[in-house]
This record gives structure tokens, sequence and C-alpha cells, in this order.
RNA sequence: GGUGGAGUGGCCGAGAGGCGAGGCUCAGGACUGCAAAUCCUGCCACACGGGUUCAAAUCCCGUCUCCACCUCCA
């Protein structure tokens, strides 16, 4: 079975053929930097994350591009509202995202251009379509992009120019249609800008996707991803922007659904408890990440505490498995990745799918230790392994060991004093002592479990 | 008004004509000194009303409810 993928362009799925065999280039709209990252905005990235790792997984070489904009309307009031340079809010937030990422595996792209370090770009493609008909300059620096004169507009989100509801404050402005969009603002006073042919000025609708999707993967490449609201107009206006250049950018379009709460797009909800920050103090990282992974990456994902606990204690039973596998087999577990699970993500990325096998090899992987068939650990447990690397959620991955370290030498040592004094106990069937020093140690965040071959401990969590 | 999506068991969440996804919770059982962990069993759901079909959560018609996008939201 060979890979399908959605198109949002096609609204069908089918098989994944990249314009250069072996080789895939995927342009992911990242971060506004304007605000902290909460679990939609991070969701996005988790998934795309996924998507990526099972391509390199396919054996193709990819790169990943994820911009961040770093200027923009809502950059400029924050800045205000701040008061602080809008580079410095910029950058403040760039950090934020940046941490997130990485608390939640997410890997680094292959490479990440800020739209400031790209304004020649921007300028060049500006001069492309003046040049050729489709932009213009009315004269007081704004740059528009004429609407009416692209052969195709709007395939994406299959709307029709005239249905549009206008955008109001077209009255004012320069534009020959008032569905025009800028390319480009004139500069406004104590505004930050950048000098052009045509005037001092600063970038307008995304035209940076455009410039650096271009610079980074070509006139053409395979995958352009982002949430499902960037459908229209940002992903429509990039379209535009680019197929009026002449190039034929992005051949399959992917959007990821939103995660929600009380049935609400996230940006709605107040509060900012659902901040990456935030629930990173409830839960691990590897722990929301397994949460956000495990909906359908087109599937609106309803969040509640509740359901990311349940997703947790689920999480940790696979965790488990795979650290008693360690344990028994006092080996590094393998990485494999089996046919059911590979045929899931190779269906579309179907996740939950994969999720019921991962499920399925646990349980046959418990079986196996229970009757210490050491064979059938080590298969199971490279298996569920295998999974979890792909989902990004595996346990031994370094960048999570540090939360999963049960504890150095000396604390190992410690607790097998004290679990010398209640074998001891148990030995002279004085279990109230036993369950005593059980307790203590319990109090003190260690779990203590009997086992056929004997006690262990692992952290409580 | 236009465009798109959704409604599945106590909860989360797949599936998209036929042999009950899966997880969590809960209840029983096995194991255990007791636990914990694990395994086994149970809990037969698809918004509503019609229709097509041998067979519908899935297709068709109608209805209701919810959500999103429609010019700077992942």
């Amino acid at each position: 079975m060979n890979l399908s993928l959605y198109n949002t362009l096609t609204r069908a799925t089918s098989e994944f053929v990249p314009l250069v065999p072996g080789k895939v280039g995927i342009y992911l709209c990242g971060a506004t930097v304007q605000a902290e990252p909460h679990i939609g905005h991070i969701r996005s990235g988790v998934n795309f994350d996924i998507l990526r790792r099972w391509l390199t997984h396919l054996g193709y070489e990819v790169t990943f591009i994820r911009n961040v904009t770093d200027i923009d309307d809502k950059i400029l009031h924050k800045a205000v509202h701040e008061v602080m340079p809008w580079w410095a809010v910029a950058n403040k937030y760039e950090r934020a995202f940046s941490w997130a990422y990485s608390t939640l595996n997410v890997l680094p792209p292959t490479y990440e251009p800020r739209a400031t370090g790209h304004i020649t770009q921007m300028i060049e493609l500006m001069q492309i379509l003046i040049d050729n008909g489709k932009a213009y300059a009315p004269g007081n620096g704004d740059i528009y992009l004429s609407v009416r004169a692209l052969d195709s507009y709007l395939t994406l989100s299959n709307q029709k120019l005239d249905d549009l509801q206008s955008a109001g404050d077209s009255e004012e402005t320069f534009k020959k249609d008032p569905r025009d969009f800028a390319l480009w603002k004139a500069a406004k006073p104590g505004d930050p800008s950048w000098p052009t042919p045509w005037g001092d000025g600063r970038p307008g609708w995304h035209l940076e996707c455009s410039a650096m999707a271009h610079t980074y993967l070509g006139p053409e490449f395979d995958i352009h991803g982002g949430g499902l609201d960037l459908i229209f107009p940002h992903h429509e206006n990039e379209i535009a922007q680019s197929e009026s250049a002449g190039w034929g950018f992005a051949k399959i379009w992917m959007h990821n659904a939103w995660v929600t709460a009380s049935g609400e797009k996230m940006s709605k909800s107040l509060g900012n408890s659902l901040l990456v920050s935030e629930i990173v103090k409830q839960v691990r990282g590897i722990e929301l990440r397994w949460y956000l992974s495990g909906a359908h990456y087109r599937s609106m994902t309803e969040f509640s505490f509740e359901a990311l606990e349940e997703n947790c204690v689920n999480f940790r039973r696979i965790e488990g498995f795979l650290f008693r596998a360690k344990e028994v087999l006092g080996a590094e577990i393998g990485v494999e990745v089996s046919q059911k699970f590979a045929d899931a993500m190779n269906d579309d990325l179907s996740v939950p799918t994969g999720l019921a096998e991962i499920a399925d090899l646990v349980r046959i992987g418990n079986t196996a230790l229970a009757a210490n068939d050491l064979e059938g650990v080590s298969r199971a447990a490279a298996a569920v392994r295998g999974s979890l690397s792909i989902l990004g959620c595996d346990p031994f991955d370094p960048i999570f060991a540090a939360s999963n370290k049960g504890g150095d030498e000396a604390i190992d040592g410690l607790v097998k004093l004290a679990l010398a004094q209640r074998e001891a106990a148990r030995a002279r069937k004085d279990f109230a002592s036993a369950d005593a020093i059980r307790d203590q140690i319990l109090e003190l965040g260690i779990l203590i479990e009997d086992t056929p071959t004997g006690p262990r401990w692992t952290m409580a969590r």
C-alpha cells in the first residue's frame, strides 16, 4: 500500500507522487509571532511533524520549511499594548513557539525563514506581478493584486468572487476592486518600513509565504500545509500571488482541523489556561503530544482536561510496558514499524487506526511478559516503539529522557535498601511493616510493585 | 447570503453498505499476604423522520442542532 493523502484542492484522497522521485518539499505556515502558543497552534506543528516523520520513514528526503511571520498588524498592535519595540515582541513570541515545539518534540524544520529576512524576495515577486499586469501600484505606496485579472481565484475554498462579503474598508482605499488585496502596505508614521521602488512600506497579505516558499522550495513543490482557517483568504492569496508570477506552486494542500473548547474554536475561548506553557505544568510534553496526535488531523478535537487525563493514563500504560520490557530484556528496545501501523499511516495518516494497533501490540507484549516469552516481548516492544517514534512519542527519545529518568543510581540504591527491609518483613509475614514501608515510599513519590521476579519501583505520576 | 465541516455508547474517538475499531471509566473474574501491574469477561452506540436494499451508522430525500470561513486567526 502506498501513501495516500487528502488534498484540499481536489477534496479527495489520492496517491502521493512526489515531483522529484525520492524527495519531498513541504511548506508549513508557521506562527505569526504575536502571542504565546496555545494547544491549537501546537497541534498544527505536531500534525505536520507526524507527516514529516512518516515521509522520512518511507525513505523520502524531506525539505521541511516552516516560516515565522514576524511582521504584521497584530504584532504592531501588540507592541503598542506591551510597550515594546515590535521586533522585541516578535522575538519574544518566536522564542515561546520554539520552546513549545521542542517541548512537544516537534523536529526543527530544515529551515525556518522569517518574513523580515526576505523583503528582497518579496520586492522581486511584486516586480514580476506588476510587470505582467497582475498587480498595480496606485501611487499611494500600496501594491494590490488585481483578483479580477486572475484565471483562477478561489479554487481552494470553492467560492465565487461575487459571493464574498465585501471587505468593508474598501471605499477609502485605492483598490480597483474591493476584493483586491494588499501585497504591500505603504508606511505609516511610526510603523516599521522597508524601501521599495514604489515607496517605503511593509509586507501586506502574507506575501512572504509565496516569496519564501519559492526561495527554498522552488517554483513548484509537493505539499503546503496549515490550519483549516488559512484556506481563505491566506492560502487563496498565496496561490493567487504565486500563480500570477508563473509559478506552479503547491501540488497538495493539507489542512489540520482545530482543537476546540466547549465546541468552539480556541481563539474564541477566553483565558490562557490552554496555553502550551500552562498545560505542560500538569502533564508531560510527551503526554500532551500523545493527546494531540490521537485524533485524525482533519477532525476537530474537543479539548477537555478529562480527555487529556484519559489519554495520559492510556499513554502511561503503553510506556509502562516498554519500561518493563526493557528491564526484562536488559537491552535497548528495537524500532520496527508493523504492517498494520504502516497501512494506517499510509491511509492519509490515519493515526486513530494506528492507535488500535498499538493497543493490540501492548496487550500481546504484556501477555508475553507474563509468560516470560522474551522473543515475543522483544518483537512487540520494538513494534510499539516504532509506532511511537513515528508519532514523536517514543519515551526513549533523548528529548524526553530527562522526564523519564526513573532516578539516578543513588535513589535506586536507597530504594533497594528499603525494599530489602520490606522483603525481610514479608518473609516473616510481618505484613503491617511491609505495607508501612511501601506506603512511606509511595508518599515520596515512588511506587512499589511486586512481580514474580521480585519487587520493582517506578516514579509515581 | 455564499462555502465547508460536524452530530456515534458514561466519556474520548475511528469507520463510511454486511461479520461489534480502539482507548478511558465502571462492574465482575484470574493473579497477589494485601495491593499495584497485567490478563480475561461484561457494558451491542451511531441527532430525528421517511425511503432504497436480502442487509444502512454508512446510500437517497426531508428535518433539527452545532461549529467554522467569507480580507491579516493553527
